[in-house]
RNA sequence: CGGGGUGUAGCGUAGCCCGGUUAUCGCGCCUCGUUUGGGACGAGGAGGUCGCAGGUUCGAAUCCUGCCACCCCGACCA
């Protein structure tokens, strides 16, 4: 483990990679643009699905699996869809390998090309409808609400880690309705839940959205977003939701006899996080030191450093730190004692900064004679003596309580302070090119306008705020009348 | 896929322009000892097809040609 991490205010997007790598969340794999996730980040992503899945559940939503393969003619059945994804895709062509003839090593076999070449999968809207086809006849089959846990592939041209790797992990969700206005409740309900993850459990505040035309999702009518802003004044899309109308039905030909005896195409949604939240989780709260971690999704929310001078007092701090973690433990906090002989208390320290365990007990000779135990909180970095006469258990849940809920309130306020409006295209350049962030702007609604803007000053509309007020105004490039304000900004 | 750059030990690098003993230094790693309340210190040790292939030369990390990989800037993007 080497020392130090490069500065955010001097290179965000190196200490950006360096933290990834040195708090051991995921490398480069030899693969290009896919990244190994390395077991304490894999457990912090084994957290996050643990909360989604159970969000999930409680919405009336069961997993289940397709496959990793897309026939070829599947995905061109979605006329938008197949735009939207095909540049990216990757492609089977052949079934086996043979022992090159012409030197070492082994070969594509020519003579096993595939009849119909089979797409990894970018997103599964497409075997997923197709099976829903056979599903599906009556209402009574309705609705459909299915998730999957899955991996896919979209050959990205630049990837980074957790913010866009070739292949990452996701969750699909695709139901099937019988009324259009089931699906778009459904769609918003989702975005919901998605909002409601990243706030309490990411301590990541977002704002929720509709997308413009042109950033919506290829095949969709509605996309829905959560929009959260890092602390280098860039947003980052954490989740989206989509209202499919009757698009996926129609190319799929999936249909239901209504409760009337009509036949009608199924209504549909899709809805998705990935492991970008990895990389909204890394950029919202964490600081020079390394990362920090909200106390709802640290893999340890607490790491005991014992101080000591041989073995007998590494015994004594031993037989201490059992008792006092008994009822931490049974209260499910999550406990690790470090004690490793190899190294020095001020490594650990560094160490367990750098990986955004919440709360760091450090207990020595000091401590064993006093009765007390140092406290450490990662957010502050503000460190107490606590007697252990009183409700240790008590004291480390308030503190969690606490980290949690600042954690959110720094980049809540973060985000208000870098959140603001623009009337003019002068002051919207402006914002964008000296502080960054979210701009609130009046638009005209056109593709053109929302391109130009985007070439301009490479902001993007993030979306359309979902409690955005009716306010009449005037297009900030064009002029042209506006009946509310837009977010944007620039993006990962 | 366009424009630029870089490949030397696990990582970061010096040497290359101007060819010449055993390829430099730091971190990390291993052993032993002393240490342990904020990233310890000393001593010893291991580790290299100098990206790959070919060429020039008495001699190539260094010069030439080809290839490959990666990085940065564009275009593309959950």
């Amino acid at each position: 483990m080497s020392k130090g991490l490069p500065k955010r205010s001097e290179d965000y997007s190196l200490w950006y990679n360096e933290l990834v790598k040195k708090a051991d969340l995921a490398e480069n794999s030899p693969v290009r643009g896919c990244m190994v996730i390395k077991p304490y980040g894999f457990s912090i992503w084994e957290k996050m699905q643990a909360e989604i899945d159970r969000m999930f559940k409680e919405t009336g939503h069961t997993n289940a699996y397709f496959p990793l393969f897309i026939p070829k003619s599947y995905l061109s059945k979605e006329a938008d869809h197949v735009e939207g994804f095909a540049k990216e895709c990757a492609v089977v062509t052949h079934y086996r390998l043979k022992n090159d003839p012409d030197g070492q090593g082994v070969v594509v076999d020519p003579d096993a090309q595939l009849e119909e070449e089979l797409i990894v999968r970018p997103t599964s809207e497409t075997v997923i409808w197709n099976t829903y086809k056979n599903w599906i006849q009556s209402y009574r089959d309705l609705p459909i609400l299915v998730n999957q846990w899955a991996n896919v592939v979209r050959w990205e041209m630049r990837t980074r880690l957790f913010l866009r790797t070739a292949e990452f992990l996701w969750q699909e969700g695709h139901t099937a309705h019988a009324t259009k206005q089931e699906a778009i409740d459904e769609s918003i309900q989702m975005m919901n839940v998605y909002a409601q993850f990243a706030e309490e459990f990411m301590a990541v505040p977002v704002v929720k959205g509709v997308k413009t035309e042109s950033e919506r999702f290829a095949g969709a009518l509605e996309t829905y977003c959560i929009e959260a802003l890092m602390q280098d004044g860039k947003a980052l899309q954490a989740g989206t939701s989509h209202f499919l109308g009757q698009n996926f039905a129609k190319a799929f030909d999936v249909k239901f006899t209504s409760k009337e005896g009509k036949q009608d195409f199924v209504w549909g949604t899709s809805w998705g996080v990935s492991t970008r939240l990895m990389g909204a989780l890394i950029m919202a709260h964490s600081d020079d030191q390394g990362l920090v971690l909200p106390p709802k999704l640290a893999p340890i929310q607490v790491v005991i450093v014992p101080i000591y001078k041989g073995e007998e007092q590494l015994n004594a701090i031993r037989d201490k730190v059992n008792e006092l973690i008994k009822p931490l433990k049974a209260a499910g906090i999550t406990v690790k004692l470090d004690d490793r002989d190899t190294y020095k208390p001020g490594f650990k320290f560094a160490e367990w900064e750098l990986k955004g365990v919440p709360v760091r007990f450090a207990i020595g000779p000091k401590d064993m004679e006093n009765n007390s135990v140092e406290i450490a909180r990662r957010d502050t970095g503000v460190k107490e003596t606590f007697s252990l006469d009183g409700d240790l258990l008590t004291k480390v849940q308030e503190l969690l309580n606490d980290i949690q809920d600042n954690i959110y309130k720094q980049a809540f306020d973060f985000r208000a302070e870098n959140t603001r409006t623009a009337d003019t295209y002068e002051d919207f350049k402006s914002i964008l090119e000296n502080q960054g962030g979210f701009v609130s702007a009046h638009w005209d609604g056109t593709a053109e306008t929302e391109e130009k803007i985007k070439e301009e000053t490479k902001a993007t509309i993030r979306c359309i705020p979902i409690d955005a007020k009716d306010e009449e105004g005037t297009c900030i490039f064009s002029g042209k009348p506006s009946q509310r304000r837009v977010l944007f900004a620039k993006a990962y």
